[in-house]
DNA sequence: ATAATTTAGGTAACCGGTTATCTAAACCGG
DNA sequence: CCGGTTTAGATAACCGGTTACCTAAATTAT
């Protein structure tokens, strides 16, 4: 059988609430020898506290949870692995779900992570409203995060993103001063904000520089590699000029290279291409691709970091952050 | 306040056995307005009973834990998705841990686990002996799965691992068949059974082909590209010769291929390379790898599948199962 | 019509901890 | 030497469910 706090109080002769005192380090109302005496008996019979026993009284449980898309996505590792890193750091473990971005499932997981008590979760959410199945996480009063993605109009959690809008203005407006005027671009699926967001930086930068777009070379894409090889393909066969690609993702961006290659467009002298996210494959494919950076691990640590604030009752600096991303050239620009 | 079972039976005018037992669906014992009744109330209230008081009496929390080295190693997602799917379809949620090939944090998740009170976990160990730190598991009757690694002389749980020494043995011998006298390897860390199994693979094809193994072009690495790239970089200065490289895995051969193509050799038509796990990757770099594919998503998916079988005392058929691994043959061998 | 059985539902103990409150002995100053 | 204050430790309620067992009414068999 299990051992439990009862068998400790028992062996040590003393009742349970003693061995609750040692266990929590509780000093006042315990002598240094019950102490030890009890802390020997606990080493002996490997007695481990059952948290579950714990969290009912308690009401924390150490746990959150966290909700992605899809692990096996190139992106969101780094992002979990980030949460983990923060979350362990302080005592909490992390439950992980991956919601193929269907609604329907996140909102089993949200259930399922409410009746499991977690003390907070962080979403990045499958929908870009404000959806009825957030309203039991403010009925609850269960702290969360958003990371990555944003929902419009939702109250009650606290957010991680980081600058898509700005990521894709600086990527689109290098590509612009560098004298492209034709610039292809495959967004992802504009249900999601962070796509949503990087197109409007893509047409912030033809505003901003008075070029018109043209709309038969954007395309809305689903973040995978096959978006964008397929869109080229399409494109080079309907004959289209465009001298650079923007590609939403970098797995997009491996597929516009992909595209480029097997078609022998010289990568960057024919056409130049640069995707989003940096991911860690962006170094390995040649050319190496160039791609705005962003902060992803750091955006789960601090998604974690905010939540396990709420989650302890201080006070969050800002509700919403937004990190920085950053334009690395390699391979599929030109040099200078 | 969190409405509770309490608050329900009082609502509706009767025990909470009676809640209770239309919660869990129990036939007996419940007319049917009073069911209808009860279960009206539960859904005005938006009632979720909870998962840890219940747990507490049932000694089930239908979690089960998870620990991989790194979630950001692009062989782990997958894995981590095979056991994520099938747990969820169970009715299991997973806690995710990394220990970075650490024993140590390793034990202190083991430990986690437990006194969260997980019903079983799913493990690729650190450590190729059994540690004292597996003794809990047996102590406590903790149902376990070890994926991907092997434990010598662990008992009391069960494994999913892959055909390793196969693996090896059938890219080793390919490259022995086409006429390849100087074959490099580099291995994993020899600590964990898959690398050593990938070595024992490697030796035993040269031995069945009578081939005697230049140990200068034989190097212990780290399943990281660097590991790959500098040993082919030191060959190469120090003249070694070599016409193939088998990679213990696909980092290893990604970082070989980037060597040789540093140094302008030809690939595959001066050296050939084979890899080993089929990540994603594999099939995005130029020239796409040539790799022995194990199924990864199945040994996760398996493993949890066999786990959730242990937890609810079904017989497994077998205690260890060995995947079969295959070569697939892409652009860094030759056609023929 | 009566006994036996089924059915609906209630009572209370229990799971393994925490915590507010209480007791009794030790201590302490004047 | 006495009343007040610490201090070590115990008691018991409680967290939110489950479950073994009980009761009383209804149904069925005889």
């Amino acid at each position: 059988m299990k051992v439990t706090i009862n068998d400790i109080a028992k062996l040590a002769n003393v009742s349970k609430t003693t061995v609750s005192k040692v266990i929590n380090n509780k000093a006042e109302g315990v002598g240094e020898e019950t102490r030890k005496k009890i802390l020997k008996i606990i080493e002996e019979l490997n007695y481990q506290p059952s948290a579950i026993a714990r969290g009912l009284v308690t009401k924390r449980t150490h746990s959150i949870g966290l909700i992605i898309p899809d692990i096996a996505n190139p992106f969101f590792p780094q992002l979990a692995r980030g949460v983990e890193d923060i979350a362990i750091k302080n005592g909490y473990n992390v439950f992980l779900c991956n919601s193929d971005n269907d609604v329907e499932k996140e909102e089993g997981y949200i259930k399922a992570f409410i009746d499991k008590s977690v003390d907070g979760m962080i979403l990045t959410s499958s929908t870009s409203i404000s959806d009825s199945h957030y309203q039991s996480l403010k009925e609850k009063k269960i702290p969360f995060i958003l990371v990555d993605r944003y929902i419009e109009g939702i109250e009650g959690g606290a957010g991680v993103f980081s600058d898509n809008k700005e990521g894709a203005y600086k990527a689109v407006n290098y590509l612009l001063e560098h004298g492209h005027e034709k610039i292809a671009f495959i967004s992802g699926p504009l249900s999601i904000t962070t796509a949503l967001h990087r197109l409007n930086g893509y047409q912030a930068a033809h505003y901003d520089k008075g070029i018109e777009i043209d709309y038969d070379l954007v395309q809305e894409g689903n973040y995978h590699f096959k978006s964008g090889f397929e869109f080229i393909e399409q494109l080079i066969t309907a004959k289209k000029k465009f001298s650079a690609v923007f590609a939403a993702n970098d797995m997009i961006a491996i597929g516009v290279v992909k595209a480029l290659k097997k078609h022998n467009i010289k990568i960057p002298d024919d056409v130049e291409v640069i995707g989003f996210d940096d991911i860690d494959t962006a170094t390995l494919v040649e050319p190496a691709l160039s791609t705005v950076a962003q902060p992803i691990y750091d955006m789960g640590a601090l998604g974690a970091a905010m939540l396990i604030k709420m989650i302890e009752g201080k006070e969050i600096d800002q509700k919403n952050i937004y990190l920085k991303s950053e334009l690395v050239l390699r391979e599929t620009t030109r040099r200078e």
